[in-house]
DNA sequence: GGGCGAGCATGAATCGATTCATCAGTTGGG
DNA sequence: CCCAACTGATGAATCGATTCATGCTCGCCC
């Protein structure tokens, strides 16, 4: 019933023994006796006992917190990116600070300096267009960071190939016979946008085709459910041939495309193929279940998170397109 | 381009001042000169010195971090929870340690240790059956807790009314003439489970029926989309007069039922309505629109953290429903 | 029995920010 | 011209865990 924390003071106190010995059993357990061991470990059970990780991350001079900043929790895509990096840090007895910086460069900088405060272990980051630079500043402070889902030859980084994923998705778009391809992206600065640009024209000239004359880009400002339902009407309103198929840059911007091609009362995939990312959970599940590029982004996680603690050097994976009834005539 | 920390020392040294007077600078700015403020904020810069939370926390003894414990952080509810307690962490200066727990009580156990070592400012968990007494010995270390998403009057808690949730759910199926409906619901020792079948039962008395007549329970063990179709299978398979309509615990499950009605070839809602909850971000996307009841997680989170910080009293919200096509004749 | 080394326990010093009693310097009034 | 009053700066002490040079004890061997 002590109200108060107990330090190892008290411990101590209470066991007959010095702080060192207290130290020594949490943190040297052999080099203590049996006999003494237990009586401390009595004491501390009998006082509650919580070591102050203030005090020992002061002296330390290390942390066991890890700060993570995504760019958006909203999105379960990056909270099944948190999820991997938290599995690994459990291992090791740390935490996870975990921010959204909504690519907000205002948010982010706050959250850095925070971080920096914290005198966290390391940080993981999704980056936006503003990251490097402040990640410059972290490391002059001798704090590591790792970039996820983005690959820099500057930086320690771990990301899915998303050449391949683009690249999976447009050839077998192709192999359906589709020879007009919406690819609706993301904005340009992303650097996911540009990579399974770079797969799809792969994909195309792989093929024997024009890239030219077989994709078509519309960029939106935001990967949102509405925007992907406006850049649809976009396309299908504009001039120039008919799409047969879209190649969307994450489910949900599928999932408003797919809005449209109702509204319009064309079937899918009938009248058009849809392929999305990132596989959702919902992708499955709907009416016309959805075919979409699976990222590992559990392991992908698991491995930024190993990569700051221990250094072991892996880097890439790669997406697998899981074909489903919106892309695939047979199937429906 | 010093490659270390600066500390108050060093930035003391570089002004030219002392220590206590850089402390000053930093958080009783008033009671010092400006000459010397600007000094001081000079050399700070010049050092990119950040103050070290460690040893600020181990003087104060109270910390800027609050540690949050919800049930899943893969289900947009919670993170949508989680957004709402940073957003108002952020207006203080907090930050937030984020854990699932997944029902697990150990690893919720190993959490909460955690955080008793970190010393956070305090605890927000949405409970689970074991959660109560480990709370108790937090409590008794000094810090403080807050219940999410579940009310109990043996501790200060912010709840979405779930009772209200459930008779708003079923007062909309019975008044589109519904007379024989299928609740599917979640393991009963869910306060939520509980709570959302008074709240249908209080709603059939006051349409004047007998809710052993109107309502079918069907428990899941885990509320998921495989078990949603399962459930149903079970009610629709089972003996007894054939629902109408289905009431899911939530957005998932009821996925799962409509997967379910379409391999049976069943129209909804014309041969079945469905009524969801949470309103997951995809529930107006689906094919059939599909009802839900919507709850404010964002404020919930606000309020968890508010009261943590203020001690500001509110605790109750009202969730409401929101009526689509999938429970609504007319709309389709 | 004396000497020696191994095995344990000790406690002062340390990390960096904060606090507060104390001191130095300035101003104004008598 | 002196003292009181006040403003602003000072630096030693503090928080709790860890470390390491030091000291103590015991057992063993010559």
């Amino acid at each position: 019933m002590t109200a108060q924390r107990a330090s190892v003071k008290d411990v101590a106190l209470l066991a007959g023994v010095s702080v060192g010995t207290v130290s020594n059993v949490l943190n040297r357990p052999a080099s203590v006796t049996e006999k003494t061991r237990t009586k401390v470990e009595q004491a501390m059970a009998e006082l509650n006992f919580h070591r102050n990780a203030s005090a020992r991350q002061l002296r330390a001079g290390v942390s066991r917190t890890v700060g993570v900043i995504v760019m958006d929790v909203g999105n379960p895509y990056y909270t099944e990116l948190a999820r991997g990096i938290e599995d690994r840090l459990a291992n090791d007895d740390h935490t996870l600070i975990l921010c959204s910086s909504d690519e907000d460069p205002h948010r982010e900088a706050q959250f850095l300096r925070l971080l920096a405060e914290q005198g966290v272990r390391g940080v993981l980051v999704t980056p936006i267009a503003s990251t490097m630079q402040r990640l410059g500043e972290l490391r002059r402070l001798g704090i590591p960071s790792v970039l996820m889902d983005s690959l820099s030859s500057q930086h320690t980084s771990v990301g899915v190939d998303h050449v391949s994923g683009g690249r999976q998705a447009i050839t077998h778009l192709i192999a359906q016979g589709h020879r007009r391809i919406l690819y609706l992206a993301g904005p340009t600065d992303l650097q996911q946008t540009r990579h399974r640009l770079r797969g799809a024209v792969e994909a195309v000239q792989a093929a024997g085709l024009d890239p030219a004359d077989v994709l078509q880009v519309v960029n939106l400002p935001y990967v949102t459910a509405n925007e992907g339902q406006r850049g649809l009407i976009e396309a299908l309103d504009g001039p120039g041939p008919q799409p047969t198929a879209v190649f969307a840059m994450n489910d949900v911007v599928a999932l408003g495309a797919m809005r449209e091609l109702r509204v319009r009362g064309l079937s899918i995939p009938g009248d058009m193929a849809v392929v999305g990312y990132d596989d959702l959970y919902f992708a499955a599940e709907l009416m016309t279940p959805l075919s979409s590029v699976r990222q590992p982004m559990r392991q992908l996680g698991w491995a930024a998170a190993d990569l700051l603690l221990t250094d072991h050097p892996h880097t890439m994976f790669e997406p697998e397109l899981i074909v489903r009834a919106s892309s695939d005539l047979r199937r429906t």
